[in-house]
DNA sequence: CTCCTCAATTGAACAGCGTTCAAATATGAC
DNA sequence: GTCATATTTGAACGCTGTTCAATTGAGGAG
């Protein structure tokens, strides 16, 4: 038994966070029950309840952590070339998700059944990093209105999230090498171009 | 108890291939459980397992299923210009997410947590999606060879599958009138020109 | 040093899960 | 009518998330 006070409130929280993360990795989304994460932390199941509202809660904050770190390499990129750096932010997301395959799949399978909103916080992570990739646009079409842009951002990156999805799940079914990487660069320079080459009246 | 004999072996497996459909369809994911399923058509739980070998079993299955409906879906489809088919197959498939969420869900987040791959014949249905995507891109650099053909395509389907996707998860954040049809359109109209317009010696 | 209070922590309990399998049962053949 | 066989069950096992009364230990008061 874990003794009184040898850890607070907030300790409590980073060790079960921490472990529940280790055992994601380790084991995968099977393995993320409440007894496990707890004994890993030498606690009983119920004093996870005093730190989350429920196992769904314990996720959610996992997937906070998960998406900070994978904004966190998007944020060491920066290219002087537009379309360069927009390469460069879909090379390290297909990187991210192949290296934390599990922390990657919870973050986009989680909740998914439950009718609850996501958290708030987690949409703002999100957001910002639509607002990435609105900025490498921004410098190609500078005059263009706000709403084309934001529509232009979530396009492409929705074909950088799809070639990541299809890629890790195996469902792409085609041969040769790092054939993700060159969907990737195909779907962005030719994106690009057709963006680039569209009539006057949007831009 | 249902009276022995009462159905056939693939009877029994129809059920509850139907019930669980239904079932899913009507309480989601959460609610698919074997002892569920099988109250749904009579029989105990147990009865299950001379039909499926597992609970994954029937999803996989279940899966087939869908993804056959959904291919029908695409095969009405047929438009003079390959252009405005692939637009087609890409508002029928993401008409399809929207009509079906918890079907098409299942479809791409079950068996992602085994390490058990995916049955060979639902591999050949996803294959026979590409080829229609790689037919449509055919008619428009019919010099192109296969393996450029298979990468365009399915690099094309990505970003329809990555929109279908955030759209379905509400995790686009943005406004205006149907905003999924409106990057659907602006991925393959602007992929699509950026494509045909690469230089000659792909073409 | 002892007692007491109070927050922290537990462990049992509940309902449900997937899965297995011995036992019970209904059907068709003789 | 009896028997063999295929079918179906229901109980059992070990797991799950979650709750909560009971216990425990640490720190303050006397």
């Amino acid at each position: 038994m874990a003794r009184r006070n040898d850890h607070s409130r907030e300790e409590l929280k980073e060790m079960a966070l921490a472990a529940a993360e280790s055992l994601l990795q380790r084991e995968g989304m099977k393995a993320l029950s409440a007894r496990r994460v707890a004994a890993e932390i030498g606690y009983s199941a119920g004093s996870l309840y005093t730190v989350f509202t429920n196992l769904d809660d314990l996720c959610w904050q996992l997937n906070a952590r998960t998406l900070s770190q994978l904004l966190a390499q998007l944020d060491r990129i920066s290219s002087a070339v537009p379309e360069g750096c927009l390469l460069a932010y879909g090379k390290a997301y297909l990187a991210f998700a192949r290296e934390n395959p599990q922390r990657w799949s919870l973050l986009f399978e989680h909740g998914t059944a439950t009718e609850v909103a996501a958290p708030e916080w987690l949409n703002e992570r999100i957001l910002s990093l639509f607002a990435r990739v609105e900025r490498c646009l921004q410098h190609l079409k500078p005059a263009l209105d706000k709403k084309n842009l934001e529509l232009a951002a979530r396009t492409l990156w929705s074909g950088v999230h799809g070639i990541a999805v299809l890629s890790l799940r195996q469902k792409l079914f085609v041969e040769g090498e790092q054939p993700a990487e060159q969907m990737l660069q195909q779907l962005i320079r030719h994106y690009l171009n057709g963006w680039l080459a569209e009539e006057i009246h949007n831009a």
